[in-house]
DNA sequence: GACCGACTTCTTTTT
DNA sequence: GAAGTCGGTC
């Protein structure tokens, strides 16, 4: 039992990677989590316990599932394709490929994207001819998903009230529908194979005779589903390896459970979690600083992140006039740090929401530094890549309604609403495809809808003599998309992603050729695309906090810690996203190495116009002596005569729309801090200048917002 | 039927 | 601010 792979591991990790048991791992941040999972599949080879093909490993994302190949195949001479390693929704797909009989697919199902299943959803109301007003359709998908997320279909679910009976009947509706066009959305991926293996005794033995081995990543992560999916491969001779840090579940807003990592230990007789405390990433002020915030959380498995490494400097915390500012001062920080030699890929700077990035870019732009932003459009997301797709796919299953709608006038080809709404009429009424009722259209559109059917055909025809790539190059010349984006004078950045989706086809190694295209179709809907850097690139990173999640950065600056951004206003309603906010900053700081950097801001533009946030309570939660406040002394900024105050520097190429309030009324001015001898700490978010009796809006910390006249009002300057 | 501009709405995170 | 919808005009 001594393996070379063991050599290193400190000891807990060496229990965790050797345990012979089902086991629940706690593993913090930084505490060498994917090491772990890879030696312990590494090692279980090595010493006989199992083979590769006995190896069934889950993970969330697929860059995470291609990590662990490629570790795995630097540690071991084996070929990766006999694993079963990948995403739950990737090995989903798998399993459904195989027996798509038994679930009643077609071998050539398609996976509808979040996208898609929303455009779905709104062609349903439509044909149901229920207003998209008293059905939005986000809560109709949310619903949807979230319901088969808990297991449930339409038929068993109990609903509450009047609007959930009819939820549930579009829902029913919908799924006929999917079912009708051979299509299955990222939930029914998951719920459709677990019915397959929980409804099949036998083939659900067959698998869990040739899994010995499960090892799950990201355990707090999973759903109610997906627990009871892995569940179907762990019979009594299995062994569950789960891996998890309860402080880092962020995705409970799309239906992750932490409660499955309780249940987890009682159904597997798991004992006591294994804890990875030692972390090797930070320095031990950040990791004080990420424990002393995640103490704040209640109802925790417990677990104490500590470090042989030393204190490191302190935790900066810089306090900006705007978020404009906030964004200046990183830039120069950054660029500082590239003057001392450090590399720009050792820099991050992360945010709580998307919007968020727009000043952060401006400002690295402005100081000629290369960053690269993360999340956004996806390259299978772009439109002009979705337009392509769309035909590819009604090649494969004409049955496929989604995709047709999308191009059927797309380019422009003199098939308008009208017509397409007599299609889908038609449709309805013989229970065909859009497809079939759009070969059979007669009178005034007839020649225009025949014009598409024959390029369909004729594209089809095409399908059987070109190999794969050859036919994406030619049906996106064929259908008019290059010509298309060659007229549109900002369609060349389009017309190079459409040529690099050739590239893709052309380097896109299929299981099966015969299957090329279907398969290469699933890949474009489960990995939308690539989210990673290019290996060694000099640019900073700029993502969210929750693309950041196991990413680790030598410093980091984390952006907008204001209430309402960070803790987000949305989780102000129940303590429970109160929480997660607070693992998300958790998990924020222990992306750190060696230097963090906090900053907020006094005004920030939002959905188009001016808050005036006050800092985030977080802030509070820090001991204080880890800190080391940059410029937080009262930020007296005299009225600069020719630039708008707002605009602190003064070289502003636009200037701010927000008039409305005067700048200054009686020595004070909007989105100044000041205090109130009975309301406390506030700030000035509104103000009204009436000759002697000028009035200030403030938001205070604790009282809320109030109108203070300021010929009574004792308000002082912070 | 195509195109353009005005209007509204919604903005957390995403496999 | 941006995307998507709607309505009016050619």
């Amino acid at each position: 039992m001594n393996s070379e792979f063991l050599a290193g591991l400190n000891p807990a990790q060496r229990e965790a990677v050797t345990t012979p048991h089902s086991a629940l791992v706690l593993a913090g941040a930084g505490s060498g989590k994917t090491r772990v999972l890879t030696t312990r599949i590494a090692w279980l080879i090595r010493e006989g316990l199992a083979s590769p093909a006995g190896i069934l490993g889950v993970t969330f994302t697929n860059k995470a599932a291609r990590e662990m190949q490629t570790r795995l195949t630097a540690m071991l001479p084996v070929n990766p394709k006999q694993m079963w390693i990948g995403t739950f929704h990737g090995l989903a797909n798998r399993l459904l490929r195989l027996h798509h009989r038994d679930v009643g697919l077609p071998a050539t199902f398609q996976i509808l994207d979040s996208q898609d299943q929303l455009a779905a959803i709104k062609r349903l109301l439509k044909t149901l001819q229920l207003s998209d007003e008293t059905y939005p359709p986000r809560q109709v998908m949310s619903f949807i998903n979230g319901s088969k997320e808990k297991g449930l279909r339409a038929d068993r679910f109990a609903p509450a009230d009047h609007f959930e009976v009819k939820l549930t009947e579009i829902w029913r509706e919908y799924d006929r529908q999917c079912r009708r066009e051979g299509v299955v959305d990222f939930a029914e991926l998951l719920l459709a194979s677990y019915e397959l293996l929980s409804g099949n005794t036998a083939l659900r033995q067959h698998y869990q005779s040739r899994f010995r081995h499960i090892l799950v990543d990201e355990f707090q992560d999973t759903n109610r589903l997906q627990y009871a999916w892995l569940k179907c491969f762990a019979g009594d001779d299995n062994t569950v390896f789960a891996v998890g840090d309860d402080d880092q579940s962020i995705y409970a807003f799309r239906g992750a459970e932490v409660g499955n990592m309780r249940d987890f230990l009682s159904d597997y007789a798991a004992g006591e979690p294994i804890r990875l405390e030692q972390n090797y990433r930070s320095t031990s002020r950040i990791l004080a600083a990420a424990n002393a915030v995640i103490a704040n959380n209640r109802g925790r498995l417990g677990k104490t992140l500590w470090t042989d490494a030393g204190e490191g400097e302190q935790i900066r915390v810089y306090r900006g006039w705007s978020d404009g500012e906030e964004a200046e001062f990183i830039a120069e920080e950054a660029r500082a740090l590239k003057r001392e030699g450090v590399s720009l890929a050792d820099v991050a700077v992360l945010y709580r929401s998307n919007a968020q990035s727009r000043a952060l870019e401006h400002a690295l732009f402005q100081a000629g530094l290369s960053y690269r932003v993360y999340g956004g459009l996806r390259f299978f997301e772009r439109q002009e890549i979705k337009h392509a797709l769309a035909y590819l796919r009604l090649l494969a299953n004409p049955a496929d309604d989604n995709a047709l709608l999308r191009i059927i006038n797309l380019p422009a080809r003199g098939i308008g609403a009208r017509t397409v709404d007599g299609i889908q009429m038609a449709a309805r009424d013989s229970g065909d495809s859009l497809w079939q009722a759009a070969c059979q259209v007669g009178g005034r559109a007839a020649a225009s809808v025949g014009r598409f059917v024959l390029l369909i055909e004729e594209l089809r025809t095409a399908a059987d003599t070109l190999g794969f790539a050859e036919l994406v190059s030619h049906v996106i010349d064929a259908s008019g998309l290059t010509a298309m984006y060659q007229a549109d004078k900002d369609g060349s950045e389009r017309l190079e992603n459409l040529s690099e989706l050739v590239n893709a086809a052309v380097s896109f190694v299929p299981d099966d050729p015969a299957q090329a295209m279907v398969e290469f179709l699933a890949h474009a809907s489960l990995e939308s695309g690539d989210h990673e850097a290019a290996a060694g690139e000099e640019a900073i990173t700029l993502m969210t906090v929750h693309a950041a999640k196991g990413l680790e950065f030598d410093s980091v600056f984390l952006t907008g810690l204001e209430e309402g951004l960070f803790p987000h206003e949305q989780s102000f309603a129940d303590p429970d996203g109160l929480e997660e906010e607070r693992r998300l900053l958790y998990v924020a700081i222990t992306r750190a190495r060696r230097r963090l950097t906090l900053s907020y801001a006094q005004t920030r533009m939002l959905h188009g116009q001016t808050r005036y946030p006050l800092p985030s309570r977080f802030l509070d939660e820090l001991p204080p002596e880890l800190l080391h406040p940059i410029n937080i002394e009262p930020v007296v900024r005299k009225p600069v005569e020719t630039a708008a105050p707002w605009a602190p520097t003064g070289r502003k190429t636009r200037t701010p729309v927000r008039t409305a309030a005067p700048e200054w009324v009686g020595g004070f001015r909007v989105g100044q801090t000041v205090t109130h001898p009975k309301f406390g700490l506030g700030v000035i978010t509104d103000a009204e200048a009436g000759g002697g009796e000028s009035r200030v809006e403030v938001n205070f910390q604790d009282a809320g917002r109030k109108w203070l006249d300021l010929r009574y009002a004792k308000l002082s300057a912070v």
